[in-house]
DNA sequence: CAAACTATCAAATGATCTATTGAATAGCAA
DNA sequence: TTGCTATTCAATAGATCATTTGATAGTTTG
């Protein structure tokens, strides 16, 4: 029987991929690619490891297919590998916070106290009728790489000098890099403790981008299914 | 700084549930298990391993959040836990699909040549103006958990005896576990060596009933949006 | 209560993974 | 060419993991 071997060889191909979500280290590179594309360099500054072991690390993320690399003059720039890749990510994450009380202890701690948050949904509507402004709080690199249409960038290093940009008499909605990220919720804090009316947006830009690609999928196919 | 240490143990945590998909034969036992709970003793058979390691790699899953278990007389019945497991285990396997050729070789050698396919929007359509017979090829207690609706099993053993239960002026489309599996595409050759017009649904239950819920969660929002 | 069955545990082995260190390479600029 | 920087390679030691084997515990049935 050759098809128990090839079944074999076909699940050991997958767990080829599953193997580079075993290291913290690794899943926190996987998380700053989420956001934007980044050297070598600035992935181990970003996560606080040596750069040898930051490479180490890449290399087998791009054996396992999550990442891609390309040279730019003497450094080399990862970038996640597509939507599939992402939505992997974003999958485990999820569901290691749905079904791990560990994780869910975990990212309490980190995130601290919690702050009143708003729905997509709810966003959108205030957005369309000018009630709020969105603030993203990321450093200016992943703004540039990708964010929510209509948000303004403030990192959350220059908040506090640029309040005055923020029109006093609007709800601020501040998001970050997603539900596992500080910056949010500590530029929540600073804005109420300066006065002003503000909420969290639990989500981040990739979870936006394919929450938006989903949503224009789905209607697509509802649209053929109601013509035919 | 503190928060160093809290984020490592955020990603430490997460980390639990990534080993979970480090092991050949642990992603056998998911994808078993994704289509109908079953008994250690059952798993170990279907996944052709010992009791004892099945029975490791179970607790490892269930300590990874994956899945949830329960005591049946002198049996323990494992099965997935809940939809967010499910999305998990089907973004892995797509995304390795997609990103790692290895997995593409593999799973082409095991599933053997190709036979022709129907997408789930023509069945729909199809299967609503009785065109087509749909047959659940799958062992039948994986039936019993669940199929897609309008389907009838006839497990592929049986295939050949039954002929005579499928009208020969329709076409049929026979499915299985999911596109790798082999059961569907065994089915559909020999339907044709019959003369039967025949095509095979590249989609499993589990992927089915993910996509319907999907669907409807989107027609919700939608739906709310249009109205507020 | 004893027999039969199912599942889990425990220990041992070989294999694999991670982080560290120091050296080697590739591109760029003087 | 010679530096200079960013990245990768190679070697190592410590830790973790997968499988096998044989023993143990918990249920049901008679």
């Amino acid at each position: 029987m050759t098809a128990r071997r090839d079944k074999d060889a076909l699940y050991e191909a997958i767990a080829l991929m599953g193997k580079a979500f075993t290291s913290p280290r690794r899943l926190e590179l996987l998380d700053l690619l989420a956001q934007a594309p980044r050297t070598v360099d600035e992935l181990a500054r970003a996560s606080g490891q040596s750069t040898a072991n930051a490479s180490q690390h890449l290399q087998g993320l791009h054996a396992a297919g999550m990442v891609t690399r390309a040279r730019e003059g003497t450094s080399v720039r990862y970038a996640l590998a597509g939507d599939e890749a992402l939505s992997m990510w974003l999958a485990l994450r999820d569901a290691s916070m749905l079904r791990l009380a560990e994780v869910e202890r975990a990212a309490r701690e980190y995130l601290g106290e919690d702050v009143e948050e708003i729905g997509r949904d709810e966003l959108i509507g205030r957005l369309r009728s000018g009630e709020v402004v969105l603030v993203d709080v990321r450093p200016s690199v992943e703004f540039e790489a990708g964010h929510i249409n209509g948000a303004r960038s403030i990192p959350l290093e220059e908040l506090e000098q640029r309040l005055a940009e923020l029109p006093a008499d609007h709800e601020v909605v501040a998001y970050c890099r997603g539900p596992f990220c500080a910056y949010a919720h500590e530029a929540v804090r600073r804005l109420r403790a300066a006065g002003r009316p503000a909420r969290r947006l639990p989500l981040g830009w990739p979870e936006w981008r394919l929450a938006e690609r989903a949503g224009a999928q789905t209607s697509t196919t509802e649209r053929k299914e109601r013509a035919a």
